[in-house]
DNA sequence: TAGATTGTTAATCGATTAACAATC
DNA sequence: TAGATTGTTAATCGATTAACAATC
């Protein structure tokens, strides 16, 4: 049986936003050609990766001389799918998700907040910068009508899962979830999670076993 | 050359958190034992996944029962170093920063933000919910006095790299970088990042992958 | 040219999954 | 007992790394 096309590895999708920020800083100081020897020491990753990665993007590179910078952003931007703006909501006005609608960074990724969604009437018709707050109840209605492709979901953890099945029930084809809270949703929806409590586990573990190690004795590390 | 202890398996430290998050829900509702198989099929993982994974924090189960709910949070909990409560500071007062601050969650993974820091004088003797905010100056000084031992660093891109740095310089063992913004640390710091670009990255991976092969026709992913 | 860098093919490494005996 | 579940050992799978020819 032929499953055909595979895919991009998860861990070279997620090494490409790094790669995209250096490189977007070379091109601000007008360098050309950039090899992936540099980028590999640059992010403290091996050249042979680098170079891994980049094929993936199916970009052809000049031997003894690297790659286009242009052209390497180009491709690693379209490989993303950040060319094409999508148009999200946020799912929450709280702390976090006030945060979130706020953040000017988003657009870089080809992600625009139009709109927030709140059950408190307190927040109807507020803005949180550029972003109007709507009551919950609209939320379909919007979705319909704008043609939103993706929501942020943004409240607290137990109001997670019914509020993922009404973005879903709304048409909403992908959700980022920073509830804390895994979603049991039909594997047509696309979640992907943003979890404090991941990213401190692992730096929770990191931390341990570096302890456990010094008390262990072993080596030393120089700086 | 013996290498020795080879620690915890990233991918499981980061799923601990989920299984966490499930016990505590069992052990609300008063249940005493739980099989792998019934926290895989909620999780939608596999059977013997989660018991590899439940075989790493060093408990036992019992065939045909299952494991004690009790003994697997505590046992998950140690693993992960979160009995341990541990002081931090968050650097950076604007809105991730301060969202951030004023995060309750944090309590449960043994995280105890003790203060906050910022550049900006208009914000020093301001409160971030029970958090106060104190001048970026005072940093070092508070560190060495308070032994925090972890950074949550939430500033802008441009200024994360200094910030780190004087992190380091004021004995902070950790950081915990929310800045979009590769750090270039000696290893003895841990880095952990939690980098919303690299997330949606993926996200958007995913949606770009799914539409090709609905065109492609064929099946599903995973996470 | 000589040397650095690319790109491909093969080897290695680590995590997931399968198989199955042990056991309550 | 029979059947479900654990825990271990081996097989598989996918990503990283190594080796090296091609090339500007």
């Amino acid at each position: 049986m032929e499953t055909g096309y595979r895919g991009i590895p998860i861990p070279t999708i997620k090494r490409f936003p790094s790669y995209l920020r250096l490189l977007e800083g070379y091109r601000e100081e007008g360098m050309e050609m950039i090899s992936a020897t540099t980028l590999a020491e640059e992010l403290g990753l091996k050249p042979i990766q680098v170079r891994k990665d980049i094929s993936c993007t199916g970009i052809e590179g000049k031997p003894k001389v690297g790659f286009s910078v242009t052209k390497l952003i180009e491709a690693i931007v379209r490989t993303l799918g950040w060319d094409n703006a999508t148009d999200a909501i946020v799912i929450g006005a709280g702390h976090l998700g006030s945060a979130l609608a706020r953040y000017e960074g988003f657009e870089s990724y080809g992600l625009k907040i139009v709109a927030a969604f709140d059950v408190d009437s307190q927040k109807w018709g507020t803005w949180l910068g550029n972003v109007p707050v709507y009551p919950l109840d609209k939320l379909q209605l919007y979705v319909e009508e704008h043609h939103v492709n993706i929501g942020v979901l943004a409240v607290p953890a137990d109001h997670a899962q019914e509020t993922a099945e009404l973005l879903m029930k709304s048409g909403i084809v992908a959700i980022w979830n920073f509830a804390p809270k895994d979603l049991k949703l039909p594997p047509h929806v696309v979640v992907q999670r943003t979890d404090l409590a991941t990213s401190f586990a692992v730096l929770s573990a990191k931390v341990k076993q570096k302890i456990q190690k010094k008390e262990l004795s072993i080596e030393i590390d120089e700086w």
